[in-house]
RNA sequence: GGGCGGUUAGCUCAGCCCGGUUAGAGCACCUGCUUUACACGCAGGGGGUCACAGGUUCGAAUCCUGUACCGCCCACCA
């Protein structure tokens, strides 16, 4: 074979088994038609932009678990691609041609603004599949699919009129977020709240009896053009007998009601609230419970409108300020307060939102949220961490009708038209203009402008990437999928409704299990961001670090915790990691003799004590792996395997397989290479580079992604115990060198005493090598050679003459604090056990393990005692 | 206002569900090391009254109650 490198050059591997996956088709699903599917669905990217480390952290999630569970033999489908992401597309590529063209898009027009924003998703839809591929992930890329594409775009088609055709699709005037910027409604997640400090204004409503008047108090003055109604507490005691009289609204000079309704808190302001149907959220609802009328006083470009008397054309800041000032002239103003309140701000153009009534299309959400929710009572859907299960529970028991349309170009434009009269019909396939109107007869005059909202595409996605409408194979063989890897802030707007869609359209739920990935912060516990330049750039971390060392260190960190604070530095434990396992692959590659073929390990078992160590070492850790996996345990995962390679396989196995090595031992390099097989195996999922070149190394010719998941023989208990007494011995030698400082170069010799010398007789020469000492003698009757340095491990007593070369003072010191640690511990056992409440209720293994304990302790002691004796 | 998470070594975090070794890891720190795989390394070491207060228990980082602080989500205090 070639030569390896001192280092593992990750850059190298990435180019070639990235090209050679594609050009195989490594990933492409459907080979192997006999085995059962496992299917996951990427959490198509936004095309707004590039991957954050949020996406490299959710495709590491994704991908270990989807390599795992290929190497269990499954007929493995993981389907890439991206979505058009409609308002946020949109406004990042008005915000371009306005940088680059001082156009708005009206004047560009649609057709024109329509092929930026295609220009823009080709790039930005590549650059992320680009960035995914980058990270190794082992998606099928035969089947990438896009929100807009033609057969997505169908599907979207066929699900609305079939929505339609049921009757759940219904055109209202609702109130809805409008962003007087973009003109446009806009969901409730595009929304972003703001501490603001703003003013409580405090007016007088004269009532319409003359005895008095109401105070209410607002944040938004303005608004009060279109009060019909003032709102009190039914029990409110102050306000009982005015209930049913009217007030005389100021400037407008209207006669408006005093009504009572539950939603007013009596202990804010003065009890008393103005209500204005037509632009708040809670006051439209008690404008429904009250029957009271609608004044809608905004134009959709926020300037008031003609039922604002004479404040018409005026914009919202300024009609605020003189309603203020004329209300102030006139002596309805009675005080204003400093108040910080929530200020709603549209996401994409950050104008302040305004509650508006406008004609939207909506989708009644009671009945499809019905299946959603007997999902997770019944189990069909588990939420990992569990705890989210309640999140999405709460949205969908309360969930609100879905405002569907959006007045925006980019998207999937509403397959409504119009008849002369104004009469809607949906429609699968385009009417012509001049058609006959399929329910009236009427000439069809015009198409409804407006687009669907981004998820009405998205929420079909674990299928309509599977050709639904039709009834194609794939559909058939890989839906529903297993697993759902996505962030918690989309369990409503995108999790919740991908499970209603699924039950709606195929009567089944899309998947098992949703993950909840962590959310990544900064190094200080910010969310990255494009404001804070906090971010760090997963392109920029995996040219630096490598893809291995990414994935692994993202693993690593992902805890079921809330958040992984990560700083780029960290990515070196993933680095390092990957060295090491490469360099240890380097070493026995270089050092087993020519021929050297890998033992069969469990069924062909080396009598060597080394060898039955690591393999029951490995064995064990393959089990916990296994069950790591299985439980979504990333952290766990990644953590078993780091200690088994590192501490296991290199610190003891390679360093004691030298010795052997040199000897010629041919069992010993059988067990190295068999060791090594496995360690690429388990790394596969998370390293996936590494593994391919470790693999070619060792001679594989089939890709190490499809090779089989390794089964676990049995632990070996003795070679365990055997094993370990062994490291504890050589561990003690080196402390004493090390605590008395003598260097490497200096030669000492070390005998034990101990009841049991066999084992320790038997591999002397092993704790020579690893322990660095010429002469080592184990007996039963050992007497301590002259002045030595002692270690007490378990029944052996290890001594180190150290004529002239040990400090007596320091030595006595470290003797004293082990013997004051080991009376401390043998007087809380001696505690417990004089306790006759533990004795008697604790369990008898528990009492008999303490027993042995203090033995144990007290023999300790003793040891300690006398060493220190002989100390001088 | 309601809900959810967090508080363990200097830093970042495991462990807690299911109570029982002298609470672990990585980084940082200290000592020593051109040991022929790796300094992205090796050997050894120091460092924690597990936020606080109660309770349950023979026994609590772990279970229960409360408090404080940090973070997130939901909600119609205008």
């Amino acid at each position: 074979m070639a030569e390896m490198s001192k280092r593992y050059d990750a850059a190298a591997a990435q180019e070639r088994w990235d090209s050679f996956w594609a050009d195989n088709g490594t990933f492409t699903a459907g080979q192997r038609p006999d085995a059962e599917t496992f299917t996951v669905m990427i959490p198509p990217p936004n095309v707004t932009s590039i991957l954050h480390m949020g996406h490299a952290l959710n495709g590491t999630v994704q991908d270990v678990l989807v390599r795992w569970q290929r190497m269990l033999g499954k007929d493995v489908l993981w389907l890439p691609g991206t979505d058009h992401a409609g308002i946020a597309t949109q406004a990042v590529v008005e915000k371009k041609i306005w940088r680059e063209q001082k156009k708005t898009i009206k004047e560009l027009g649609r057709e024109a603004f329509l092929k930026e924003v295609w220009d823009w998703k080709d790039h930005y839809g590549n650059a992320i599949l680009g960035q995914t591929r980058a990270l190794g992930c082992s998606c099928d890329w035969t089947r990438t699919a896009f929100t807009m594409d033609e057969n997505l775009s169908r599907a979207v088609r066929v699900s609305f009129v079939q929505l339609w055709e049921k009757g759940l699709i219904y055109r209202g005037h609702r109130m809805v977020n409008w962003d007087c910027v973009l003109q446009s409604a806009i969901g409730d997640d595009e929304i972003e709240e703001k501490e603001t400090k703003g003013h409580l204004w405090h007016f007088n409503y004269p009532l319409e009896d003359g005895s008095g008047n109401m105070t209410v108090a607002t944040t938004r003055p303005e608004t009060m053009l279109g009060d019909t109604a003032v709102a009190v507490h039914p029990d409110d005691e102050r306000y009982k007998a005015v209930v049913g009289k009217n007030v005389r609204l100021p400037l407008m000079d209207r006669l408006i009601p005093i009504i009572a309704d539950e939603s007013v808190e009596m202990e804010f302001g003065t009890g008393a609230v103005k209500v204005t149907p037509g632009h708040d959220f809670a006051d439209n609802e008690r404008g429904q419970r009250h029957s009271l009328p609608v004044l809608n006083i905004m134009n959709k470009d926020g300037t008031l409108n003609e039922e604002a008397g004479a404040y018409a054309g005026l914009p919202r800041e300024e009609a605020r300020k003189k309603v203020v000032a004329d209300l102030d002239a006139q002596g309805f103003l009675e005080k204003v307060e400093d108040y910080t309140m929530r200020l709603p701000l549209s996401d994409r153009s950050k104008s302040v939102i305004e509650p508006l009534v406008s004609e939207q299309w909506f989708v009644k959400m009671e009945g499809l949220a019905a299946p959603a929710i007997q999902a997770v009572k019944d189990g069909t859907l588990k939420f990992v961490p569990e705890r989210w299960t309640k999140v999405y529970l709460d949205w969908l028991e309360n969930v609100r009708d879905w405002c569907i349309s959006r007045q925006l170009w980019w998207g999937h434009q509403i397959p409504v038209w119009y008849d002369e009269d104004g009469v809607p019909a949906a429609s699968l396939d385009d009417l012509e203009i001049g058609a006959a109107h399929p329910k009236t007869g009427k000439p069809i005059v015009r198409r409804d402008e407006d687009v669907l909202d981004t998820w009405a595409s998205s929420w079909l996605w674990p299928f309509s990437t599977l050709g639904w409408p039709d009834q194609t194979d794939d559909l058939a063989r890989f839906y529903p999928t297993q697993f759902l890897s996505t962030a918690r802030e989309i369990i409503y707007l995108w999790v919740a409704r991908m499970v209603m869609a699924g039950y709606e359209f195929l009567g089944q739920c899309p998947f098992d299990t949703v993950y909840m990935h962590a959310t990544v912060l900064d190094g200080q516990g910010r969310r990255m961001s494009k404001s804070l330049g906090n971010g760090i750039d997963p392109n920029e971390m995996i040219e630096q670090y490598g893809a291995d060392a990414v994935r692994f260190t993202l693993a690593l960190l992902t805890t079921e915790g809330q958040d992984v604070k990560l700083a780029p530095t960290k990515f070196e434990l993933g680095r390092n990691f990957m060295n090491k396992i490469w360099n240890s692959a380097r070493f026995v590659l270089m050092s087993v003799p020519e021929g050297s073929k890998p033992s069969d390990g469990n069924a062909d078992p080396s009598d060597d004590l080394a060898d039955r160590w690591i393999l029951s070492r490995l064995n064990a850790t393959t089990v916990e792996l296994t069950a790591s996996l299985g439980a979504y345990r990333y952290h766990d995962s990644a953590q078993t395997i780091y200690a088994f390679v590192w501490n296991d396989f290199c610190d003891w196995c390679l360093e004691a397989s030298k010795l052997r090595l040199q000897a010629g031992d041919a069992a010993c390099a059988s067990t190295l290479l068999h060791v090594l097989d496995r360690i690429v195996h388990l790394i596969q999922p998370f390293a996936p580079y590494l593994a391919a070149e470790l693999a070619e190394a060792l001679g594989h010719t089939e890709p190490i992604a499809l090779a089989s998941w390794p089964d676990a023989g049995a632990r070996v208990e003795d070679a365990e115990a055997d094993f370990g007494r062994l490291q504890e011995t050589i561990s003690a030698i080196r402390k004493i060198r090390n605590e008395n400082r003598v260097d490497d170069k200096t030669d000492i010799d070390a005998c034990i005493k101990t009841p049991a010398p066999e084992l320790l007789v038997a591999q002397s020469e092993l704790i020579q090598r690893l322990a660095r000492v010429g002469t080592f003698t184990a007996t039963a009757d050992m007497a301590r050679p002259g002045l030595c340095a002692t270690e007490v491990r378990g029944s052996d007593e290890i001594y180190v003459p150290l004529e002239g070369l040990i400090d007596i003072g320091e030595e006595r010191a470290r003797k004293e604090k082990e013997l004051e640690k080991a009376r401390a511990f043998a007087a809380s056992i001696e505690k417990k056990l004089g306790n006759e409440n533990f004795v008697s209720r604790a369990k008898p293994e528990v009492v008999a393990r303490e027993r042995e304990r203090l033995v144990e302790a007290q023999e300790k002691i003793a040891k300690l005692e006398q060493a220190l004796a002989d100390l001088g």
